[in-house]
DNA sequence: GATGAATGAGTGTTCATTCAT
DNA sequence: GATGAATGAACACTCATTCAT
């Protein structure tokens, strides 16, 4: 009789995130037109009205659920890849949290990516959380360099970072797609690809275009 | 009286190019959800009704930008990228050709993946196409690899060229962002970031994981 | 202050016999197919969304009329005519309840058997409700048929009244189409057509074709 | 080489027959509204233009069908029964021609009566037919009550015809939805209804209301 | 706090019909 | 005589959003 007080006349807070797994939920499966508030607020067990009294239009509660998942993952990450460890370390460790969180979260990385992508309304949003992890990773790679000694232009580093950015994004839309691939080993390839390239770089290795 | 453009009653082929065209366009600006028929036709100068008798509906229309558009991109890097090349020349010029044509058509990029991506009527044609560059890469490095008397698992390379094609689609939305940007030095860092590491494979170096 | 109607916001059920009424009204004026939902959701006093959410397509709220309007004609002739009755008096009661029926609904009879015969969509949901009489009034034969003694094939039972059906629809087009005229005269001039023709088939009376 | 010219620049009077055959065909299939005037006119192996240019707009179109079925079924009736026949065996001959014609022409029969019904723009037309129906039928029994030396009022005499021609063309209906039943013999099961009856009202025997 | 009732506004799609060649 | 090209006009249907209770 204590802690279970049925259904109804939940405070606000657990109101607000039953709507947003409701939400997430929708979304991810329809995409964000296809979604519909009523499918949501039905899904979510509650009136229409009090969708819009607590999360507003559907603009913003999509940007909602972006927020509340892309939080998420970057907490999964910066847990994991503390500041002080080497850098091929560090990105290993993020990767690994990274992959590990999209193939626990499907759903929630459908909504963060594969929709937010496409819609123009959401490209701010998104930039501004792509922005975050590229500055990480070129954080990453900047600070390895220095330890090497090396340098290199701020626009170059961060078309590297970005390149990185994508790719990893590129294989986490793959382990959505395959449910059943390991995520530790996609982590593993994309390390692969990453780091060695890496290296190379901060070993002072570059390609240049042939005179044509 | 003789060169007058005479607007109307063009042939269908022609009208079927001026409404491409203004698909591509209006797609690329709105989205294909926001995107009307309305806009689209009035763009291509002509009447709803021809639209549908020649594209036929709005889905359809789009597929068959997406065609359009894909069929272009990839004659433009099948025509760079002579197979006969060694393999890093032959990644350099399919690059940069990839880069040149995403710079000069960025309204097709646009339709191509920021609007294929997020919906999913498409995805099964998005992923038909970025299958085959896949493909194309993972065959470049095959061929690389095979030519140093290695091997390794179709899946790896599978997954290594699909990270690639990440991150070359990452820096294709970079460019498309930013007008001012050169796509040849744009695919010179990509080039960097990928033959980097993909030189490293070919000399059989590998990142592994460090036992927890 | 108290009795003002307060036109809006009214329950649902009101609200959808609200609607019926002014789908059969339209439909019944203007066909199916000419017939807008505009028109109906005007003439009902609400919006169009409204007349969707609770009854449906244009199709699903033809069927509704039909429903309604036929389940009131089948209630009007099942409540007339006792089934405990000769069959003659049941005849001629049902006949003079159809007939008042119809007389008296005009716009109902329209929806159900002047729209409905036409549009093959409903051409099922007609053939059923038809279907009913046919047996109801094969019915009453059968029973003063084997009250007499005689028997005839269950085909040629069913092909009699069958035309009995037909002629007695049509003379309710007739009715329909003549305001003036007496529902109660009509249903008397019926029951002469079908019910001489029956006494005779009762009595063993039977026409056969001459050897050509 | 001679008299078959292929299929184009055909005399106007053949190709009207053609686009009438196919218009009769695709309206009894289709229905009034949803048979579409491209159907038609591909159905007859013509463009567009050419149809209206000959036969006029849709509706026209329509009436030029009905038109010339009802002429070809009025045809087929008066050509069997002559009028110097004794009233039964007129009626008998009437019938059973009209019985084979629908069971020949079952699409002619279902643009005559089916679509023809529910369509307000042409109640007139079909009601010109079936008056001139009604007009045979009841100069039948006239003609045969005269010789009996009755007489009945007029409006009694229209509307036991009407009731006749109601249940004739109600089995002409169960006829064309039964493809396998015999034309001669729904014609005899018509007689019987309606002879029995109708000889009886020559006898002078006519049925009463009870008084309540 | 919570909801059933209600709607404005917009979109994809179709079709009869006609012009220009 | 014949047709491909073209369109005006309409209509079913949906959805995010908000009142009134």
């Amino acid at each position: 009789m204590s802690s279970v007080p049925a259904f109804k006349r939940l405070p606000r807070a657990v109101r607000e995130q039953q709507m947003l797994d409701a939400a997430v939920k929708v979304f991810s499966r329809r995409g964000f037109h296809a979604a519909s508030m009523d499918e949501i607020a039905e899904d979510a067990g509650i009136s229409k009205p009090m969708v819009y009294a607590y999360l507003g239009t559907k603009e913003e509660l999509f940007v909602a659920c972006l927020h509340r998942e892309g939080t998420r993952m970057m907490q999964a990450i910066a847990g994991a890849a503390a500041p002080d460890l080497p850098a091929d370390e560090r990105l290993w460790r993020g990767l690994r949290a990274f992959f590990g969180f999209v193939g626990a979260y499907r759903d929630g990385w459908a909504v963060l990516y594969r929709q937010a992508r496409g819609e123009q309304p959401f490209a701010g949003e998104l930039a501004t959380m792509r922005a975050r992890l590229v500055e990480v990773v070129a954080g990453m790679l900047d600070h390895a360099l220095r330890a090497e000694g090396r340098e290199i232009a701020a626009i170059d580093l961060e078309v590297v970072a970005y390149a990185l950015v994508g790719a990893t994004e590129s294989l986490a839309d793959w382990l959505a797609d395959h449910p059943d691939a390991d995520p530790e080993k996609t982590a593993t390839r994309m390390m692969n690809v990453a780091w060695l390239g890496a290296a190379q770089l901060l070993h002072g290795v570059t390609w240049r275009p042939p005179v044509d």
